[in-house]
DNA sequence: CGTGCGCTTGAGACGCGTCAACGTGCGTGG
DNA sequence: CCACGCACGTTGACGCGTCTCAAGCGCACG
């Protein structure tokens, strides 16, 4: 289900789309860069794209000439280790900025695939560095992007030194926490996400082995606070599964077991 | 030797540093900040500062009003984990930005404190934004900074991934190729570099005990490609230390030993 | 209806953490 | 001056968490 084909109308509207038209706009950081306000510099607008599962958004080697923000579908963005194995740095869905750090470091620091059908609005470099020379909120936009890659890679640090419990169950609240609706997990105390990824690419992403992660999955569940359902996964004990993300209380090492 | 105490000479010459006539100036972020620039902003120049060892120059709650940058001694930055644990996410030597991280995001995010007598300058955040407003070539220099925060982030990332020998060759390796002069492993194929920072703290930033450091530590050595005098490490085999720490060819698991 | 891929589960191996003991160097107080 | 404490580093023995290897199952697809 995340990877039908686009249809040919889902196709048409590319040419047509503007950011002052998207139900996203006023949340979207990408919205600054539409209008008359890109045109008087001669850029396009943001363009809408459609990526095929297993397309490359762009490389580690690629010029970087647009970034990107993911409106429907999942991307992954990776690494290659020296012996050719995938590091999984991040998942990006609806709503994610993709590439933001090239903005900064001027070089794509990993590679971006879609992993199901993915469509994206793409927003010029150059545009962005020209709205960031005329507006100050925009700059700040800019910087409050690239802030939050930072914040993220932080978080995912401290995720790596947690044991594979918590680091699925850390795991499968972010992705809670970044549905639309139930505001994460100040809402009900249940709640279902679909995860879009397969079980070896949540080994990549968690540096864990895809059978530590089926483990964990069918220990969380037979513990009462998840049920899975292929890429399904309910969330049924949002508080305990919280108390198992935040390695808390207790114990004074990464070794020692939550429960 | 790391923490001889600031001497009465060194501190009255805090209030008459220039960045212009500072030595480092040409290759320093803050540079451009310093100058009748700032003063028609009417912030204060870059400002020379000493920190004993122990102090702190900022915690993760503070109110962001400088960044710096450290010109002797050493400075750790730290996240504490629920637990209370430590966890070190960066090592700032002579040169380095510290706090770079908050130019972005608006909040520090992490605590920094100074492992040894350490001489800083501070950078005011609003002389950065102000400079930002007017000139290219400076919001150029900051995103870099950013950028480079980023790319430290992603390297850090990746060598979590690795074992505890290979962790700990990168380890040294990063701090031989920040030395002055050698210009890294490209130099002489033989180095000393000294470590200001504790086994603990090293294993604090790499995610291993401290036993398992020390150990490490005794295997490089016994192995004939580093020598170990406390604090100083001379490493005696750089070629054979690139290939421990770039977890390069043969293997295609972590966990297979490279040897 | 086979073939392959993703997912799950089990058994054994291994890296690293924990706990503990010991040595060394340094500062403090007798 | 030496006795002592204490922080730090090193080394050994052992246990645990996760990886590896291997087998088996369900499901999509040719």
């Amino acid at each position: 289900m995340f990877d039908a084909a686009p249809t040919a109308a889902e196709l048409s509207n590319i040419s047509i789309f503007r950011c002052s038209n998207c139900m996203r706009a006023e949340s979207c950081f990408g919205a600054a860069l539409d209008g008359a306000i890109c045109n008087r510099h001669g850029e396009s607008l943001p363009v809408l794209d459609i990526f095929a599962r297993g397309k490359h958004l762009y490389s580690v080697d690629d010029k970087v000439e647009q970034i990107y923000i993911v409106r429907s579908g999942a991307v992954k963005t990776y690494h290659l280790t020296a012996d050719g194995e995938e590091q999984i740095v991040g998942f990006h869905l609806p709503g994610d900025v993709v590439g933001i750090d090239a903005v900064a470091t001027g070089t794509f620091q990993s590679s971006a695939v879609a992993i199901a059908v993915t469509e994206v609005c793409r927003l010029p470099i150059s545009a962005i560095h020209g709205r960031s020379a005329e507006s100050l909120s925009f700059r700040q936009a800019v910087l409050g992007g690239v802030g939050r890659e930072i914040q993220r890679l932080h978080r995912l640090l401290y995720l790596e030194r947690c044991t594979a419990e918590q680091r699925l169950a850390a795991f499968l609240l972010g992705h809670a926490r970044k549905l639309p609706k139930s505001g994460g997990v100040s809402g009900a105390a249940k709640m279902a996400v679909m995860l879009p990824m397969s079980r070896a690419d949540i080994g990549k992403f968690l540096d864990l082995a895809t059978e530590t992660v089926s483990r964990m999955f069918s220990k969380l569940q037979s513990a009462g606070i998840i049920a899975v359902h292929g890429a399904e996964v309910e969330l049924i004990d949002l508080a305990t599964l919280q108390t198992y993300a935040s390695a808390a209380q207790q114990t004074v090492s990464r070794r020692s077991k939550v429960h």
